[in-house]
DNA sequence: TATGAAAGTGAGTAATCACTCACTAATTTA
DNA sequence: TAAATTAGTGAGTGATTACTCACTTTCATA
């Protein structure tokens, strides 16, 4: 089985059962949309990937933005899972007593999580500036929920001394910014180069560290 | 003269030789590009907002792509363009005795640069992962160029003893990563909430500075 | 095995696409 | 001023677009 493969049945394990036709839709979609974008990729060129006939795809979705959402929605919901989790915060504090295990932990799991869905992480990113109906989506429901969630975080390890004072928005911007950028610059800025990622991610972690703890 | 030479030249010599039509072509241009991205926007829709037939556009402008690149261009030669001055080291390390000093001066003058150039930014961070042509430019003539000079800069600071031991490519990455996701989140995520700039400015430097400085 | 619903098909459709071209208008050059 | 060059036009082009629909095939259940 593919990467590819394994991608979408991970993404479609709970949802409703999908043809295999419409699984193929799917993958060769997400394969054009991520190389091409949504705008500059032709329905009849993924019914042909896909091969199925160009009336299927329309009987499955009623739009070709209906084709997008499919493969985003879930995409965004995915990704964000770690943070919504009941108790969220009551797991971590106790699993972690210092901010740093509970950075590390979360870069880990997440950059695992992209590893194995770069071309969706791909087609988010890519797709959020030009479709406002996902940048609502994204904000309303993703990036509000999330960040709601870090500020407690932030305000607890500050409460216990551990990151500097300092405007808890601001702390997750600057150490998103990091997580992302080593993300963007390893996966999809130069992919080609050779990365020692484990040493790499320490590197990014003891910067971030050094950046938001209160000593040396 | 360079490519880099012939693209500064042609940006700042060529405005004047546009014709009213053609600038207003290059406008609108702008305008849709930015708002809807390249491949969603019609030649038929530019044509209107500048007021023009749409045969002028192609008077000009042999393919719509060429279009774009006559937009793009000159925009990432003028983003990178206090990078590759003459003596720019010089300059930079007579001016500047902290590396502190020196990251505010290019952070103020950059973001300076890209608050009046903000369509523009969006359409070569939205078009690079389209446009292959884009890439290559970006990645051969800019992005290379940069780094080099800006690894020369880490080396010198490191050799001062006023930042960590690290691979200066990781610096430049983590460094990156946090200016340019403070614009992102300024300009292009949250535009419409209140920012206190200089505040957030000084605070982002700060960061950057406990993690990168030796001591604190 | 019969039947209805869902899945799949592919030719067809109107609209739109990037681009052309024969032409006129304006400007530069001789 | 005459000729030559460039700027501007807009109807017209074939190709392609997202999407439809009458039809056939597949398949679960009675």
């Amino acid at each position: 089985m593919s990467q590819q493969d394994k991608m979408i049945e991970e993404l479609f394990h709970n949802a409703d059962e999908l043809t295999e036709k419409q699984k193929k839709i799917v993958a060769a979609a997400i394969e054009s949309f991520a190389e091409k974008g949504f705008a500059a990729t032709s329905t009849s060129e993924i019914a042909k990937k896909a091969g199925v006939a160009e009336g299927t795809i329309f009987r499955h979705y009623k739009t070709k933005k209906d084709l997008l959402m499919a493969i985003v929605a879930p995409t965004m919901a995915k990704l964000i899972a770690p943070f919504v989790i009941k108790d969220f915060n009551k797991v971590l504090n106790h699993d972690f007593d210092h901010f740093e295990d509970f950075i590390k932990a979360i870069i880990e799991n997440r950059i695992k999580f992209l590893k194995n869905n770069m071309s969706l992480f791909r087609i988010v990113i890519q797709e959020i500036p030009f479709q406002p109906e996902l940048r609502e989506q994204f904000k309303e429901h993703i990036a509000q929920k999330i960040i709601e969630r870090l500020r407690q975080i932030v305000e607890h390890y500050q409460a216990k001394g551990q990151i500097i004072e300092m405007p808890p928005d601001t702390i997750i911007r600057v150490t998103l910014s990091t997580i992302f950028g080593y993300i963007i610059a390893r996966y999809l800025l130069a992919p080609e180069e050779e990365w020692d990622d484990n040493t790499e991610i320490e590197r990014t972690i003891q910067f971030l560290m050094n950046g938001l703890s209160l000593e040396k």
